[in-house]
DNA sequence: GCCGTTTTCGGCCCGACTGTTTTCAGTCG
């Protein structure tokens, strides 16, 4: 049973409490766990070894138990009575927008509607309107959503390398209209969460109006599901909604804080405020005792009016920011500019779309002072991945293009290969021809699918590899479709902390993997990492913001990034352990 | 269901928008 497993049910869980009428913050607590548990970097079996269930946050008596049940039994006895009592098609209506729990409740127990089917029958027969609380609006408007429902796939949430381009995109043609006085990406596209649920879009003016206007009459809208003074929600023709929340420029400070999120933070700082007798909402502060208003044109100030530090978007999902805020201990996160190297990419010589030279001026003009060439192995072979006599020859254009450019610009070029990880557990080169590389990256492509003692078990061989530098992205992952590999990630930790071996952050928006939560608890057990752009193009070597943004998501600093090293150290690393 | 330098019981963040409603409930984020 996976954590993502465990949070599924807690989720479905929370929804038949809810339609059930129980009481909201029962509930909540029930999803509020489900999204921590979601992404928590340790796996809740290992918590239930260790009886360290409880050290997560929210998690009490009762929920433990239900976590100890899931992991020793495979299942839950409270979710198979809640299922057996809520019919899971007016579970599903709730993923219908304008369907919630009170409307799907009422269905199902007044007009014995208890599928998806029969609720869009009904719809279209006008058997709807006449319900308690229901009219003709209400009724058109819960077919509009069903069709949205069928429309779209099963996961509706969008990688962030779509979404942020998008969003700026859709920012860049509002702050053109006149009275736009500045505007930003918000939710969790700020913060840089991996995938997006929907766009939130924020913009400073005194007058909203011709700003919504113009937003709601966009030519890719398909559908206005909301519109308001301050507020305009959009469905897109390729399904994104985009949100779009406009506000004086002194009020910029909350709403940009308010509209950031996440909501788990928000609350936080709200709670926060409330110690102070201040309530805090998106266009203020308020003093409780005589409503007086503090207004914050920046963030700094709402969060210096907590007595805080200004808490970088990224951190911002109550996964203890708040608490080393107060502590004085925040991070001091890696920058897109500490980057000096770029450590895995590939050339025409497998399945790139450049030359090494091509590729070496693309990442001397992008900033970078060294790099390695990692083309893929012999068995690769879709992706034309080197034989040992390819390889070799490779080397010494390397070796030529390296003299160049270390001359012309003291920019270096070192010959490594990004070598398969093979299913039977073995490397794609021998240890004598890995020896004569620079640099190594082993990275699982093949077997992503086997059971997780065999696919661990090859991971731990290629980290353990004295010749072996980096595992590239280690889960194997691919956003949004693809879970990574079933492994054993806080064994894969101890291995890379052990044999020095770093850890990829691939900055493929595609993979974003290692993902943050990961990342941060690799650091914390001393592993190094690698953020690289695994470029096959020029232009890939643009998609490191998103590898730096994961890394910014997973608390991480400089210091611990391979990346950032000047080329002495990065020497002094790679030398001593076998080359 | 969780949690406690006020509380082991009684709280639990806050507002925009919509539609159906004569003052507010439901939904959403």
């Amino acid at each position: 049973m996976t954590n993502r497993e465990i949070a599924n049910i807690f989720v479905a869980v929370a929804d038949m409490l809810e339609i059930q009428g129980e009481i909201i913050h029962r509930v909540l607590s029930y999803r509020r766990t489900a999204e921590t548990i979601a992404e928590y970097p340790r796996e809740m079996r290992a918590l239930v070894a260790e009886g360290k269930l409880n050290e997560i946050p929210g998690v009490g008596k009762v929920l433990a138990e239900k976590i100890q049940e899931l992991v020793d039994t495979g299942r839950l006895e409270f979710y198979e009575r809640l299922k057996a009592e809520v019919p899971e098609g007016v579970v599903e209506m709730l993923r219908v927008n304008g369907v919630g729990p009170k409307k799907a409740k009422m269905f199902w127990e007044t007009a014995d509607i208890t599928t998806l089917d029969s609720l869009e029958a009904a719809a279209k027969d006008g058997k709807l309107r006449d319900l308690p609380g229901m009219g003709v609006k209400s009724e058109a408007k819960i077919l509009e959503g069903i069709a949205a429902y069928r429309r779209r796939s099963t996961d509706t949430r969008t990688p962030l390398g779509i979404a942020l381009p998008y969003a700026e995109t859709i920012l860049a043609r509002l702050l053109e209209i006149p009275g736009a006085l500045k505007g930003t990406v918000a939710g969790s596209t700020r913060r840089a969460r991996p995938t997006i649920g929907d766009l939130d879009l924020l913009v400073a003016s005194e007058d909203a109006a011709p700003l919504m206007e113009a937003f709601i009459h966009m030519p890719e809208v398909a559908r206005v599901l909301g519109n308001g003074e301050s507020k305009s929600s959009l469905e897109l023709a390729n399904g994104l909604q985009v949100d779009l929340r406009v506000l004086p420029p002194a009020r910029w400070g909350t709403a940009l804080q308010y509209f950031s999120g996440s909501q788990a933070h928000n609350i936080r700082l709200r709670e926060l405020a409330l110690k102070q007798g201040l309530s805090l909402n998106e266009h203020a502060f308020s003093r409780v005792s005589d409503d007086g208003e503090i207004l914050c044109a920046t963030e700094e100030e709402v969060y210096a009016t907590l007595g805080l530090p200004w808490i970088p978007p990224e951190l911002r999902e109550d996964w203890g920011e708040v608490e080393a805020a107060q502590a004085g201990r925040l991070p001091n996160l890696i920058t897109i500019d500490d980057i000096r190297s770029d450590l895995h990419m590939h050339t025409t010589w497998s399945d790139g779309k450049l030359s090494i030279r091509e590729m070496a001026e693309a990442a001397r003009l992008r900033g970078r002072q060294f790099i390695v060439i990692t083309d893929h192995s012999r068995s690769a072979a879709v992706a034309n991945g080197l034989s040992i006599e390819r390889l070799l020859t490779q080397q010494q254009e390397v070796r030529a293009v390296d003299a160049e450019m270390r001359e012309r610009y003291g920019f270096r070029v070192f010959h490594g290969s990004e070598i398969e990880i093979k299913a039977d557990g073995t490397l794609d080169y021998p240890d004598d021809i890995l020896a004569q590389l620079d640099f190594v990256v082993a990275s699982l492509h093949v077997g992503l699918r086997q059971p997780r003692e065999q696919v661990t078990q090859r991971a731990l061989n290629a980290i353990s590899n004295p010749h072996v530098d980096l595992m590239g992205h280690p889960r194997g992952q691919l956003i949004p479709d693809r879970e990574g590999a079933d492994l054993d990630m806080e064994a894969l930790f101890a291995a890379a902390a052990k044999h020095d071996t770093a850890l990829e952050i691939n900055s493929n928006p595609e993979r974003l993997d290692l993902e943050a939560s990961y990342a941060r608890r690799a650091v914390e057990l001393g592993v190094k990492i690698c953020i690289d752009t695994d470029a096959h193009s020029a232009s890939d070597m643009d998609l490191l913001r998103f590898g730096i943004m994961t890394a910014r998501r997973g608390w991480i600093e400089a210091r611990s990034v391979v990346n950032t090293w000047a080329l002495d150290a990065f020497l002094n690393w790679v030398t001593p352990r076998g080359k």
